[in-house]
DNA sequence: AAGTGGTCTAGACCACGCG
DNA sequence: GCGTGGTCTAGACCACTTG
């Protein structure tokens, strides 16, 4: 990467991390930081408001950049993650089963979520996601033929985000999600060990490219004890 | 608010808000804004990012920044939000009852929940949610009584974070969350209206002050029929 | 008084999209 | 080639904390 402020971020970030800058330390100034980086302010000050909202530090005017407790971060649902990156990042063991794949005319529901007519030839993908040899999660993706032209088993069952943005550079920008709690269906029935639970965790996710264009509706649905959201938010007045 | 920044981004925003500016209008270009709003690039930048964090706005090099469309962001429970916040926001007919109001030496769990002993004092509210004549919510609140020497049964009718930030002046910085789905508890039955429901979503929040300081435990107990979560995500590279 | 972060400015150069 | 946003710089002044 060659931006500065980024290599900066990222460079504080893993010190952080590593506990090289501990929890109620104060990070250098921004002038030594300056200094340190022989960078200027501006580029300095970029880095460190990622590290605020991403919740690495805080910052106090007239003392500094206190570094904050992260360890009860470690299931980072929030932000727009795949399940892949995620099982890197917990080091657990998660495994993918690829149930459904194939290349539909969408009924009414799923033109509904992409808001596409029905002459749009849309991906349909279910997969289930196994824990400790338990089938947890059921994601039910659909994603519009037009960006991804093929599909393979072998990439669903890695990583269709890797692929996505990896092989056909695609630009992911944002998502808007949704989490409810759902009576579970007989599909989830069929493809989940519900155990004696009768409601499922239903994350709904839009995911849009750089240019704006919505083009994979998921919906991502968690057996309920197995299910974490965590969240760093900070308050923002007006 | 003396800010130029924030000052334009409310603009802005309330125009996106208003309709003045509509879903993929592309927003006047930064040397525009510029002029129109007589202050510096990076003034309007500061302003620009806002809005693309808060997902009103996706900029594209080379063409603009185009707006987004937001209609389906009517439930922000994402962000550090009061109860009485959402109520104003939504237009909903919502009401508070104030169950228990008092000041206590903490039981174990509080304690490590707050990280503090149990010599500390804490006031202990839990305060029920009605929508539509019936018990949705239970909030528990754990608030340590060394930043809120005095409390009443009005202040936490009303709104407690009004109470804390305009009365007190103190002030909050962020917030972690969790979300969960637990088996209800005899005190969940006690106080809410489960119908056949034997589950209860449950939102614990840490919230702090601006100077780090943890100063309240939150535990808010949904029936899951009425739960919902949205939030908006951006996809960071790194 | 000295050091910290917060805001604002003016100017430079680059990368990208489009005609 | 022109206009757009993306990055970076250097300098100014202010508000706040601490000694």
């Amino acid at each position: 990467m060659n931006n500065k402020y980024l290599t900066i971020y990222n460079d504080l970030a893993e010190k952080i991390k590593t506990g090289y800058y501990k929890a109620n330390d104060l990070l250098p100034s921004e002038s030594k930081l300056m200094k340190d980086y022989n960078v200027s302010r501006d580029t300095i000050r970029k880095s460190l408001n990622i590290l605020t909202q991403e919740g690495y530090i805080q910052k106090a005017q007239g003392k500094g950049s206190f570094v904050l407790d992260i360890n009860r971060f470690t299931f980072p649902v929030s932000g727009v993650v795949s399940f892949k990156e995620l099982g890197k990042q917990l080091g657990k063991t998660f495994s993918t089963d690829v149930k459904i794949l194939q290349c539909i005319s969408p009924d009414k529901n799923v033109c509904n979520y992409l808001n596409i007519n029905k002459n749009q030839k849309v991906w349909k993908i279910f997969r289930t996601r196994k824990i400790d040899e338990e089938n947890i999660i059921l994601d039910k993706d659909y994603i519009l033929q037009k960006f991804v032209s093929d599909l393979t088993f072998h990439i669903c069952q890695n990583s269709i985000y890797e692929y996505i943005e990896d092989t056909l550079h695609l630009k992911i920008a944002y998502a808007k999600k949704q989490i409810t709690v759902e009576k579970s269906t007989e599909e989830d029935k069929k493809y989940l060990d519900l155990k004696e639970y009768d409601m499922v965790v239903v994350v709904r996710s839009y995911t849009y490219l750089e240019d704006t264009s919505l083009f994979q509706y998921t919906e991502s649905r968690h057996r309920p004890d197995k299910f974490v959201f965590v969240d760093f938010a900070r308050r923002n007045k007006l």
